[in-house]
DNA sequence: CTGAAAGCGCTTACAG
DNA sequence: CTGAAAGCGCTTACAG
């Protein structure tokens, strides 16, 4: 490929002058200026970014570190939908990148993509890389080390308020508990992810609170556990009618576990919201498409991001960090058809 | 951050022999490289991957453009999960970046691959871009121009057998109208995406020749158009309901717009499959979890992402392609409960 | 307004 | 086995 001597050659001009006229960087004459340009129609030459980037010690990159495989649920893309337009409109070049599916993946690829010298990297934590070991500690000693700006996304990481953000996860999960009980509920079951995830043993714990708020006693045979998967939800719910079957409502890790359930309920010929209620968690757009609609909790998303990105730009800028006290964000209830009050059955 | 000029320093050995030992690409004596390993231990030194680049030639990535936005899909999902393992067999770095939300976004997206001079790049071609002009020459001219192989995915180029692959759509869209019309069924009614999209126009012929093949006409009342979204499906199945209701069987673009089908559908009072047989493609898992099952036509992600990345390894590697008469790939019919069979009912 | 030179942080012939 | 030097393709003070 063209380089920028071959097109000073052409242009008769030195490589510097035309790296000027092609940063505007400098005052030119209107002839040499067209004389570069014409070299550079000529040849078809295309800057090198990676000696620009070496040169300037800057890449204009932001690294987002995102997990492998599991199916991209629409919530994590409109995480990623979000990153971009912040990037977009900072004049970033956003480069993803999967995490290695190994138990120190997620620190390879974030040392990947820092030894590539992107400006910052953000880092989406998936609770997989719980269950390999990777602790709190080991991304706050990242942080520590790194002089690019880290910033980590879906993880509490209390020794650095301006380097992370995370949803309420208890909070969140607490939402539809309580509104089962507000509604006359007393009998409400729950369907968890594996609990070695953080995550998940966070909404437990909000589900376990709710109750605890009415001084209703947590019933063990109520609880079930599973992959987080349509399947699992359809797995871990048959095996709570196994259990037993008076509970009223069900409330669930996240919406696809929902959806599974919701299967297994129709099967044992229970009526939603008749015999049970409903909820998932997430409201991805499809609920709306089962009979009934699945009742859900909205997670802030765009909120979420969004302050994530104005942390990392803060960083990048050296310009003081918005407000941290409130990292860790939390959503609202979407009541669909799923759900039916007790109250007036009395 | 410390240099290897730094190391070579502490070490007290030349930076090409500090280079030479974490490269391992020469015989050097134990005393040096124990030197060399405590001074990058101590350092904490890591090799800038720009700097390598620059100077090998070569960056050891592979780029990959993904389109932007749409909600991803468990198709597109599995699509890149598989070009990440075949770029991680081969020790490649996979960057993904979505393709800029503009008319020239394709093009643009893919230069800025090349540019940071990715050894090969993936396209993935979404119709989003053929509304803004970006034609089948605009692509097979990057090929030519471009050092770099560049493979597109999901678009026939005829001058580039070597260099695409593609779904055969009209063939996928055919199969589950040739079945329903096997099973009896007459009135086949069909909700297309915008027409505006090559992969929807390949998908609407796939229907009408498996109509001519059984010598059937074409009902302009029985083709249905909208976004490429269960609402779309919903609404396109809408207005089919409002010009007629007589079909018997429904056959959809793909797997969201079928599942916003059922629920129009089911609304109008009409059961699945009593009144009208119903299809998505695409396959994806959650079919499963409505009632009745949605039955799809499977894409094979897998063959058909394989083959792509066999092409640019093949490139890459300066060997000879593997055979390429059969870039169009087609999938399978794959049944569930959404259909049924109008022959025994003579 | 423009050029020569140094530098970004590596790799790799070329010598010894 | 190891070092000095040139080179990868840019940018940016420093002069003029």
């Amino acid at each position: 490929m063209a380089t920028m001597q071959d097109v000073s050659r052409r242009a008769g001009v030195a490589v510097s002058t035309v790296s000027r006229v092609l940063n505007g960087t400098a005052k030119i004459s209107q002839a040499t200026k067209d004389a570069v340009f014409q070299a550079v129609e000529e040849l078809n030459y295309r800057p090198n970014v990676l000696a620009q980037s070496l040169s300037k010690q800057q890449t204009n990159t932001i690294g987002l570190v995102i997990p492998r495989g599991a199916a991209v649920s629409q919530y994590l893309s409109q995480l990623i939908e979000k990153c971009q337009e912040t990037a977009d409109q900072n004049g970033k070049f956003l480069l993803i990148s999967q995490a290695f599916n190994q138990p120190d993946g997620a620190v390879q690829s974030i040392r990947a993509l820092v030894d590539r010298r992107c400006d910052a990297v953000l880092y989406y934590h998936n609770s997989f890389f719980e269950q390999n070991n990777l602790s709190e500690d080991v991304l706050s000693d990242l942080i520590d080390e790194f002089q690019v700006p880290l910033v980590v996304i879906n993880r509490q990481l209390p020794r650095h308020p301006n380097h992370s953000v995370w949803l309420d996860n208890v909070k969140n999960a607490s939402l539809p508990v309580e509104y089962c009980l507000k509604q006359g509920h007393q009998r409400i079951a729950y369907i968890a992810a594996p609990l070695k995830q953080k995550t998940s043993q966070d909404r437990l714990l909000g589900y376990q609170q709710a109750l605890a708020a009415y001084e209703l006693e947590v019933d063990p045979l109520l609880i079930s556990q599973a992959e987080r998967s349509y399947q699992g939800g359809y797995q871990a719910c048959r095996q709570l009618l196994q259990n037993s079957t008076d509970f009223t409502a069900l409330c669930c890790f996240n919406d696809q576990m929902a959806i599974g359930a919701l299967k297994a309920l129709h099967e044992a010929g229970l009526s939603v919201p008749e015999d049970v209620s409903l909820f998932g968690l997430d409201n991805e757009d499809i609920l709306d498409f089962f009979e009934p609609g699945i009742s859900s909790v909205s997670q802030p998303t765009h909120e979420f991001v969004t302050h994530a990105m104005q942390l990392l730009l803060a960083h990048l800028t050296n310009s003081p960090v918005p407000d941290s006290r409130h990292n860790a964000f939390s959503g609202q209830l979407v009541l669909r058809g799923s759900v039916r009050s007790l109250n007036n059955k009395s």
